[in-house]
DNA sequence: GTCTATACCGTGATAGAC
DNA sequence: GTCTATCACGGTATAGAC
């Protein structure tokens, strides 16, 4: 019967995408709890059974839009200045999976146990470039930092840091981080 | 006809007292969406419906549960020391209340916008023992910074912070903290 | 296989019996 | 004044029509 502009294979694939887009754009804006199946759906433009369809459960969904890829985790082998650039990542073109977490991470336990999970993996590298018994405390010093900062930023959109370019926060946090690395340095 | 072991007035200050406990508790546990009426009556041993009729709605019941008294609230006139002063008591004896709203700042508006509140007069009292015309980006940073460690420690109960004494955090952030303080001191 | 319709539960909130 | 019964709503999940 000729070809179909679309194959299921494809129409399906298609959807789940815009679902999971459409997933990790409410998870991020509202959080896990006020985020709905209804409401995800209506946003991806498909029947909300299908979400359920295709993912089970609502867990599961967010579970699968808010994972972050380890490429895209923050690596730390510069220390101080790649985490600047980390910061730049963070502070500008945080990826919507990550925000997702962010978001939901003090009252959704299960986003919790990701953002422990995601910031035990920093606290690692951190901590793995520097030497001192108390390492990984100062190393989770620094990561802790960093997030007051984002969770300031970009959910709690503070005034004070409104429009303020990268660049000048990485160059007001760089001594301030610097102080935590501690005597050695990458 | 004699004298009664409780007024009713007495009563009735009693069971406001103890749902106001109880509220704080499980909002401080669990965030305003998860915390619901019925558990917070159970938990305080009332009927559902007491607690509709004292505070109208969970909305009210979580302002007023959750509102700071300013005398409680962190004064930095002496900056860093007495900031990390602040610290200690955010780390160890945090009031409820203070935990409630934070717990529910990234999730329900209501609390985000007195997160913003108190941090914005946190960072007020700051700016204003501080000179230099970014000296309001630099105070919000270093609020940001305890902030995200309270977060760590408190909320997401991180291992690396786990059981250390407020004195040990303190001495790692002063130096971090001094860092942005900027030129001048208190 | 895809979606419509609906069941079912728990929520905040209300009305009215006691 | 206190509480039982119930409402309307919105959530997840499922059964069955196409």
């Amino acid at each position: 019967m000729g070809e179909n502009v679309l194959t299921r294979a494809e129409r399906r694939r298609r959807s789940e995408a815009r679902i999971l887009d459409a997933a990790r754009a409410l998870f991020a804006e509202v959080g896990y709890e006020r985020a709905t199946i209804r409401g995800i759906a209506k946003a991806a433009e498909v029947d909300p059974a299908l979400v359920m369809q295709y993912f089970g459960s609502k867990q599961e969904l967010f579970q699968q839009a808010v994972q972050v890829s380890p490429a895209a985790e923050p690596g730390a082998e510069e220390l101080v200045e790649h985490l600047l650039g980390t910061l730049n990542v963070k502070l500008g073109e945080l990826p919507q999976s990550s925000l997702a977490m962010m978001r939901s991470m003090l009252t959704h336990p299960e986003a919790a146990a990701s953002a422990r999970e995601v910031l035990g993996r920093q606290i690692d590298r951190l901590a793995g470039s520097m030497t001192g018994d108390d390492a990984r405390l100062r190393a989770a010093l620094m990561t802790l930092t960093l997030l007051g900062v984002t969770v300031g930023h970009q959910l709690l959109e503070l005034d004070e840091l409104r429009g303020v370019p990268q660049e000048e926060l990485a160059r007001l946090l760089r001594p301030s981080l610097r102080a935590l690395t501690g005597p050695d340095v990458s």
